[in-house]
DNA sequence: TGCATGGTTTACCATAGGGTTAATTAACCT
DNA sequence: AGGTTAATTAACCCTATGGTAAACCATGCA
C-alpha cells in the first residue's frame, strides 16, 4: 500500500485516466458514457479497472442509480498534489525567467517570426 | 514508451523520488549525498535506479565532475504537470469554497478553538 | 602500479499494472 | 419467468517496476 500522494500521482500517470477526469469536469457520467471514447482501443472491463484506480485514489466517486453507476469528479487529492507542487513554485518561476532571458537574448528584436531558420551551416545529423 | 506527462506523474509517484527532488531544491548533490538518507532502507543501486527514472523524466540532470555525478533539479516537466492541474483549478477553488461553507455551518461562532470536542452523543463507530 | 572512492551494470526475484475474454451480478421491463 | 442493459469479477497474460547482491568501470592519488 502506498502513501496518498504517490497514489494520486500514479493515478494521474495514465492518459486514459486523465481523459476520464477531463470528461468528468463536464459533469457526472455513467461508466459506459465514460468508456465510449475508448471503446475502439479498449474493452469495458479495462475502463472499469481504470475507474477503480481513480476511485481508490479518491479522485472519482461512484454512486448508484438503478443499474447505472454515476461517476463524479473529486478534486481533493488534486489539491494535495497541487500543494506539493507549490513547493517548487519559486523554481518554476525562476526557470520561466531564464526562458524569458534566453528568448530576449536570442531574438532581441520585436519581430514575432518563430519560423525555424535552419541555416546551411547547421550541420546537425 | 509513455507520453511525457504520464512519465512525469509516474516519476513523482514515489516518496523516495519526491524526497530526492526536495533535496535537490537545496542545490546540486552527488549520488551518494542523495542516497545517504535512504541507505538504511535501500542500497545504492536502488537509488541509482530512482535517479534514472527521474533523469528519463527530465526532472534531474546528471553532470560529471571527476568520479562524481552532480545532480541538479530541472523543473520544466513540473511546469507541464502544473499546467495540467491548472485545468482543474476552478474545481479546486469551488471545493475549497464548499469546505469554507461547511466550516462556517459547523462553527458559525468567531471562536478559533479547533480542538475536537467529540461530544457524548457523537455515536460514530 | 595499485588501491580507495564513487557510481553503474548485470542478473535475478517478486509484485504490481494494464490489458484481454468469458462468466457473473444487478436492476429494469415485459 | 425471461430477456436486456449496465457494470463488475475472475482468470489469465505479458511487461514494467522496485528491490537485491555481485561484478564492473572510472577517476584520483600514494
Amino acid at each position: 500500500m502506498q502513501d496518498t500522494l504517490s497514489q494520486t500521482f500514479s493515478a494521474l500517470a495514465d492518459p486514459t485516466r486523465r481523459a476520464i477526469l477531463a470528461r468528468l469536469r463536464e459533469g457526472e457520467a455513467s461508466v459506459t458514457q465514460l468508456a465510449e471514447p475508448f471503446l475502439g482501443q479498449m474493452t469495458l472491463p479495462g475502463v472499469t479497472k481504470h475507474l477503480k484506480v481513480l476511485e481508490k485514489a479518491g479522485l472519482v466517486t461512484k454512486g448508484r442509480e438503478a443499474q447505472w453507476r454515476p461517476c463524479t469528479l473529486n478534486v481533493a487529492p488534486l489539491q494535495d498534489a497541487a500543494a506539493w507542487m507549490d513547493e517548487y513554485r519559486e523554481f518554476m518561476e525562476a526557470s520561466l525567467d531564464r526562458l524569458g532571458e534566453y528568448l530576449k537574448s536570442v531574438a532581441p528584436a520585436p519581430a514575432t517570426d518563430l519560423t525555424p531558420h535552419r541555416p546551411a551551416d547547421d550541420h546537425r545529423r
